[in-house]
DNA sequence: TTGAAAGCGCTAACAT
DNA sequence: ATGTTAGCGCTTTCAA
């Protein structure tokens, strides 16, 4: 998705004549007297500048940096502008400046609540700074984000948001001579682009395990499905604290995407499988509420017969019967802070800390909470 | 949002010389000779057209419009073009033709379960047309709606997809004088700004409450949260389907977002002040899970002392214990959809139907197979 | 503090 | 089929 290239369309249907004749209104205009056919029929600063009896850099300056202009001059401009209904046009200023206010964010994902939330806080964080978002949207495909990345960042973003730190190396060395501040979020890492922001998910996986070890569970499955990235990661400390425990490996792993539906399946396949079974941890809560529901079915009681530990501390997490204890991760606060670091660099200002780990926490709940 | 406001940031952080050296090189450039600070660096339409012994509205042509082009010369282009890596600049295009390829898209939120769905369906339904997406979150806010819209209509995109039928009379004139295709999604309406695609929130609802007296359930509740247009319709019909059995309104509404712990609280308080309640009709899938658990908490058995029936069908509805009869809605479709008919538009066809209604159909599930 | 000129990279409108 | 010219609306540069 999000492509620039040429060819497909041409027609442009409904773009014949609406606001045509308003051109000549003003008659402020440039010097020359005659009408192109070109123009939009907006408003130009050219137009502005005539009304306001000042040249065009002054309005462009008053707009964009009002204390290099007197203050009656930028007053009278401003009235210009009120009565001319003017709004600049972000395009021009673009090729002009050389300088977009774009900010490029290529997530994996538009669905999976974790990205909703990050995109929330993205929204949320770009909210009254003046700069506009572009999504892509790589759908988990590396090969998606190879082609997205060089795409956005030949746009001339001001900035750019990326998932993780699985780039491709030269995706990696395109980004590095890019000239533009990069934040790559949710996941921690040594060695960023430019500036990170995330958690380890090793560590907050091989907390999940401890927890159940603590809890006194012992024949310990794990579900996880679509295996990305940051799920390999988890995958690597749940192995990690398994073993470290002296306990057998009892996965069940689907690269489908990860649904309540497809927690009840991998539960109940792992289950029959691994007879005694008598914990989960499920690398996303929607698995795990799956895993509940698939006890529920079964009759087993959660917790007293059986853990339950899910990934990313959703909502409904916490409204289940019985709830379920999660490894809260700050997902939003990781679009959040990423676009005000990103802010901030654009600024020209530099960021206290560009590596930041927002860490997690494991939120304990009746699903494990036994005896 | 997404303004386009002039002021703040003027930095220039980490742009200041990264391939600058690189102009000098193909010397293909303008007929000028001397090199201008303010060249971006990049190879341009001229250096491509140099290269391989052109005008450069040939290389332009030869982009856009292939066939216009000879083969022969348009294989030199391909070869130019490959060699430098060109890219075209997609704001100078903007700005030279008036056109964008921007499809400008307004949503109430970005979290809500129903809304990622209608975005993954957006970008699905863009992927391969060349167009890119500019999301405009509302939050739900119709101030917000009013100040977006207009902003987004002003800057040239080539179409706008907003969400509703609900926008203040100011912005339906300013968009119906806009002169680009506009879709409205999610609901039926008679009166669209230009196209529409959506279903009967009213005709839903009454369904709803229709199936639970169906299944014989006579004491019915009905929960609510976040009261945007489409629940208030929602309201209407659920109000018109038990007025019309006869059945007292029994309500439980709050202003604040759906979720889970919502529906549990909500459904508490309505079975806290009306004993004897025997079902719910859940405005939101997620009030329907959150009304479930708190039949578990107090040990109802749904169905058979209980009906509950929500709307949207999640993808969790289907694996709840048990599982919950929900009424689907054509989130997915709608947003794909939506977009298909304005890449449509674009491209100077007339869509078959302009006005569609893609229905809701009842899942009857567990929750209300009693008997 | 303000302005004139030039140009960002591309395409529309006429040529040929 | 290809080229020439003149912009699109804005900002940079340099000057006053």
């Amino acid at each position: 998705m999000v492509e620039t290239v040429q060819g497909a369309r041409d027609g442009d249907a409904g773009r014949t004549g609406t606001t045509q004749g308003r051109t000549g209104d003003g008659r402020a205009g440039a010097q020359v007297g005659r009408m192109s056919q070109r123009r939009s029929g907006r408003p130009t600063l050219a137009d502005v500048a005539a009304l306001a009896g000042v040249g065009a850099i002054t309005v462009s300056r008053a707009l964009r940096r009002p204390d290099q202009v007197s203050p009656a001059t930028r007053e009278r401009i401003a009235q210009a502008v009120a009565e001319l209904n003017y709004i600049p046009d972000p395009q021009a200023r673009i090729l002009a400046s050389g300088r977009s206010d774009v900010i490029g964010v290529i997530l994996p994902s538009l669905t999976n609540n974790v990205y909703a939330d990050v995109l929330q806080g993205i929204y949320d964080g770009v909210a009254g700074t003046g700069f506009q978002i572009q999504i892509g949207n790589t759908r988990y495909d590396p090969e998606e984000e190879a082609r997205l990345a060089p795409l956005f960042a030949s746009q001339r973003p001001a900035a750019m948001l990326l998932t993780g730190i699985d780039q491709t190396p030269a995706t990696r060395a395109l980004l590095e001579s890019a000239g533009f501040p990069i934040v790559q979020i949710m996941e921690k890492g040594d060695d960023p682009i430019d500036m990170i922001i995330g958690f380890s998910h090793f560590d907050a996986a091989q907390a999940a395990i401890r927890h159940l070890l603590g809890r006194g569970y012992r024949r310990i499955g794990v579900l996880g499905a679509r295996m990305d990235p940051r799920l390999m990661r988890r995958q690597e400390g749940w192995r990690a604290a398994l073993s470290e425990a002296g306990l057998p490996l009892r996965e069940a792993i689907s690269p489908e995407p990860s649904s309540a539906t497809m927690g009840r399946a991998l539960a109940s396949r792992l289950m029959d499988a691994e007879p005694g079974l008598d914990a989960l941890f499920c690398a996303n809560d929607d698995l795990a509420l799956g895993a509940l529901f698939e006890c529920q079915a079964r009759g087993i009681a959660v917790p007293r017969d059986f853990g339950i530990v899910g990934f990313n501390d959703l909502e409904m997490m916490a409204a289940a019967v019985p709830s379920i204890t999660s490894v809260q991760t700050r997902r939003y606060r990781m679009g959040r802070l990423g676009i005000e670091m990103l802010v901030e660099r654009i600024a020209g200002r530099r960021p206290a800390e560009p590596n930041v780990d927002l860490g997690f926490e494991l939120i304990e709940r009746e699903s494990t909470r036994r005896g």
